[in-house]
DNA sequence: ATCTTATAAATTGCGCGCAATTCCAGAGGA
DNA sequence: TCCTCTGGAATTGCGCGCAATTTATAAGAT
């Protein structure tokens, strides 16, 4: 009977649901590098007992997305600057990879897959939804790694990706040109042509540009509320 | 054989102790892929509560080593073909990059440990301490993640030394020529030469070499659990 | 003997609630 | 106004122990 799987309703979600939309707030900057999770909130949040959240946090934890501090709690990983450049470097190590076995080994419906992607995140910059077309660029990395058919990277890229959404938003230069738009178009050409090595570089520029884009100078932000973030049945 | 950097004795050991203690049984092929891991024993043997102990194994089932399944505890992860070679897979595509890195950037001290690292693998299979040797192999792999100074990396290496461990001793085949004992000692001598190219295409063939070595026909099963063999009692 | 069925033991999942610690607001003092 | 102290509220860490489920064992049937 309290089996629902496929249902839209309010049942309890499960561990790994629960995961992925924290995940979900986490990339697309619901929720800022340092606030803290409170526990009960969280509880109430998703309707389910201290102890399952608890996995979920430790889960997040393990991953790097959160930082868990003694008697204090769960609070969003707020990685220092030497952190922030060990992400990004371990993006580069992995991403290059990921784009050479893409570049030989894609499909045509790969590449439908990421144009598709492509052309909602210009629709989404182009409408003035940042934020969505942030989101829609993390997807497209991720979207390389599924092309792998390679089930580990794909986790892998998921958490770097998150991770690297932390850390831009918390050295994100605020005078934010983004200047790499059409990196991921060329990419995707590239790749069409099989060309490896170019798609290698370009994705390493990408990446670059992505880090030299950042300013190592914290700002402080930590008013967050969790249930206005995670908009679920109230009261 | 101090277990642990000058602790008090039998002082009950930390989560992240205990993680890598189960880790190294692991690598060593002390415990085998299917092997069930009773809570209340590793409670006893560890001297910590049940709480603690759950932790670290949700830990290892995050990281692919350790299979929870409801109501009948931990088993030691035994990948079925694809997972093994999405393993072996990702780890071509990672270390690729990090040899990379390692034949770019490396110092020499550096070198100097990787060579001590090699001089032991020999010594112990010399000695005819196989399994000694296979540690220290693994080790290696660890060793250059570690030189690329990118600690996620180096994290990343050490979880997928390890899944491959248990892949190893799932399908490794009992003719094992294991015939690829000079190839750390030539990717040395590229990575001493900066030689990039090479050192990565080796690094590709020392993996290559370690999957054809393997044998993905069902062996007679170390599977200690008919259960998940036969997937009867779901549901 | 082999396969079922029944019964007991072992094991896991997890809620409850307390102790320890931290957080917070408000009083007092400089 | 700005610290410092302080007592109570809030929050986390975690042991305890029961219920659910599985595993092991023994008895019975064919």
């Amino acid at each position: 009977m309290p089996r629902r799987p496929a249902g839209k309703t309010d049942s309890p979600p499960s561990q790994g649901d629960i995961y992925e939309q924290i995940v979900d707030a986490l990339v697309d900057q619901r929720i800022l590098p340092g606030t803290r999770l409170n526990e009960l909130a969280l509880c109430g949040v998703f309707k389910v007992s201290r102890r399952e959240m608890e996995k979920v946090l430790l889960r997040l934890s393990f991953n790097g997305l959160v930082t868990l501090i003694p008697n204090r709690g769960a609070f969003v990983a707020s990685s220092d600057a030497n952190e922030a450049r060990a992400i990004l470097s371990a993006r580069k190590t992995v991403e290059a990879g990921i784009v050479e076995a893409v570049a030989l080994r894609a499909s045509g419906a790969d590449f439908k897959r990421l144009e598709q992607n492509i052309a909602r995140e210009d629709e989404c910059r182009h409408a003035g939804r940042i934020r969505e077309a942030i989101k829609h660029s993390g997807e497209f990395h991720i979207l390389l790694a599924e092309i792998t058919g390679n089930p580990i990277l794909c986790d892998l890229m998921k958490q770097l990706v998150a991770r690297t959404s932390l850390v831009v938003s918390l050295y994100e230069n605020p005078n934010g040109l983004s200047c790499w738009h059409g990196d991921h178009a060329t990419l995707l050409k590239h790749l069409r042509a099989h060309k490896a090595r170019p798609a290698m570089s370009l994705m390493q520029r990408h990446l670059d540009h992505l880090e030299e884009s950042l300013v190592f100078t914290p700002q402080a932000d930590t008013s967050t509320d969790l249930r206005t973030i995670f908009r679920r049945g109230e009261r």
